[in-house]
DNA sequence: GATGAATGAGCCTTCATTCAT
DNA sequence: TATGAATGAAGGCTCATTCAT
């Protein structure tokens, strides 16, 4: 009894739009946007040009979409993985594994991510609302759980929206350390020393 | 009396050096890379197409002239203002209130700067040595302040290097925020912030 | 009782044909043959694509059937009426009535028409022999009329096929300003102005 | 001593213009538009592709200059011979000749022109104002002519426009002739056929 | 040195046509 | 028969680079 609930064209529709982001992704990171080619993609999602352009209306649509796909994951699984903690300082250590755990699988889609940082200043318009919310938005649920731990005193008062956003840039340093072959260290560890330093501080006490 | 001791060809070749590179920075700054042509660095530098040619061979070592030249004294002024610095948590200071101050006289830089940083990931051939040597320099003379202070017990153990280039993220960081308009805060004040929230930490002690 | 002697499949065939020809005529008329798409007549029509291709082998094809189809109708039409009026004067009315009116009410196929007159001298290979023929037949017919008029001295001695095609230059130029909003009489009266010019010349007698 | 009174750019430009109109002209009048590609213009120019580019910024603008090139000598020339004749019957055979005769030395230029009068209808919007206006302004030269032998009753009372449009479509039809070969009359016999037949008509006196 | 006209490789995108279902 | 997803050839246009002046 067939209960998948999809039509085979929506799978055949998911198959394709799978492949080709797949591909997408692969080809973007290795390349870059520009020095990617759909025919690239194309060859690498092992399916003729054409075909690339029935699922996505140009390359710079396809970019997004390849992007937006591991944005979207990666809030969510992060999202989630805060929430199941209980503690400030376990769901702030939530969000830094979580961040450092979804790269670490995903070396290919964290290139792209994180070329894209580099053209959001100089093309802002192009980073739309979407991407810009998508990002601040886990900014924001971490900032407010600094904000909570702030009014219990848990952490020191600090202004919550930028440490969150340091948060984050500590720990795309971290993934990025790792790739380069920086810190071949195990990510447990990594994960222990952002948390640790942000933590703590440099500071003795 | 202040002789140059450099011959009419040797100006000549700065002034044009000079006019290359800062109309290449602007242009680069605004368009990105791919989408920068030699004629709008031409263009803006008030020359013709084929006088960059007979300065920089190509597009790429433009690009990365540019990016040296601002990297060079970026490192320099760094190191300058923490070796006049006599502490640990001075020269630290000293270290992100220089770069901090040192974008956002050159917002220009910066954003080729970063948006270089998004690129070395997918290039790394490509940022060549010089230039990891360059922004390694900077952070190994801060890792070098750093297992100094922990050698003396003035900070935590922890590993410097990774420490030093925390520091250096969470401050590229933070001139990201100036630079979109999400901090609207003073330079001093959000120097102090990174070097609070780095010095101390989250937690309440 | 009407046995049409139609079987199903040739009624389908019926059906489809004119559908095909019908949204054909009505796409390259807006478009022009090479803008207009094959998904823009099968959807005009109704269809799929495919579709499209079980009835007409290629674009060109189609364009020359929808042409065909609106010109085989058209010679039909002047020549019945040409043959219904009894001097050479009625018949040359007639043909120039005819064919006014004709494109009068059929203005999509018109602009097809024409569009492919301006061709047929760019690429007199594909303006196959069959439109030739078409063509000219009618022309042959008026032409034959005008000889005999020539004959009986109804009308002056001249080229009978020359002035045949004059004949038909001169209506499809009104048709022309017709179309395009230059002129704005009546049918009736462009059929009479165009008459009366051909039949008694510019000259005051 | 040079009186050129152009500068060497200039001799340069009009140099390259004219090589790459007349190329166009040709491969234009060949393929037809969409059939035509830059780059059969630009070798049939001995240039290269770019070249072309430097010169006009689209196909469609390289189009529209060749056109209107031939068209604009052609008003001119029509216009000149117009004015060179004193009876209105004169000026009417002036247009007449005028246009068979630009025509037959231009047949290159012919099929372009009479190709795109073909798309006027399909594209309205392309024939752009500059040649309606130039081709309205030979009919409306031609119908003040007429107009003014109407007033002195050396013509028959009719609407002066409509009949300078229909001398031109008769004009050009009988180049069409001339050109697919229905007509093999010296240039002399048509012009005499084209003014006879406007002039006096069909009928017998 | 300085210029800018010329070059031509390269790529996104379209769309007629095919064919498995 | 009908469908529409897949194909891939083709072409307009850009722009880094060259080189004659």
């Amino acid at each position: 009894m067939t209960r998948t609930g999809k039509t085979k064209k929506e799978v055949v529709l998911e198959f394709r739009t799978t492949g080709i982001l797949d591909a997408a992704r692969r080809v973007f990171a290795a390349k870059g946007f520009h020095d990617a080619t759909i025919d690239d993609v194309a060859d690498t999602a092992g399916i003729a040009k054409g075909t690339v352009y029935l699922y996505y209306p140009s390359k710079q649509e396809l970019y997004w979409a390849a992007l937006r796909a591991g944005i979207v994951t990666m809030v969510e699984e992060a999202a989630r993985e805060m929430s199941q903690a209980s503690t400030v300082a376990d769901k702030v250590h939530a969000f830094i594994a979580s961040k450092i755990n979804y790269f670490e699988a995903r070396k290919d889609f964290f290139k792209v991510y994180f070329a894209e940082f580099g053209n959001a200043l100089t093309h802002p318009a192009e980073m739309q609302r979407q991407f810009k919310q998508l990002y601040l938005h886990q900014a924001r649920v971490l900032a407010k759980v600094i904000a909570e731990g702030v009014r219990r005193k848990e952490l020191r008062p600090l202004r919550a929206e930028s440490a969150a956003l340091a948060i984050a840039d500590l720990t795309r340093g971290i993934v990025v350390q790792r790739l380069v072959g920086w810190s071949k260290a195990p990510a447990e560890d990594d994960i222990q020393f952002v948390f640790d330093l942000i933590w703590k501080g440099l500071a003795h006490r």
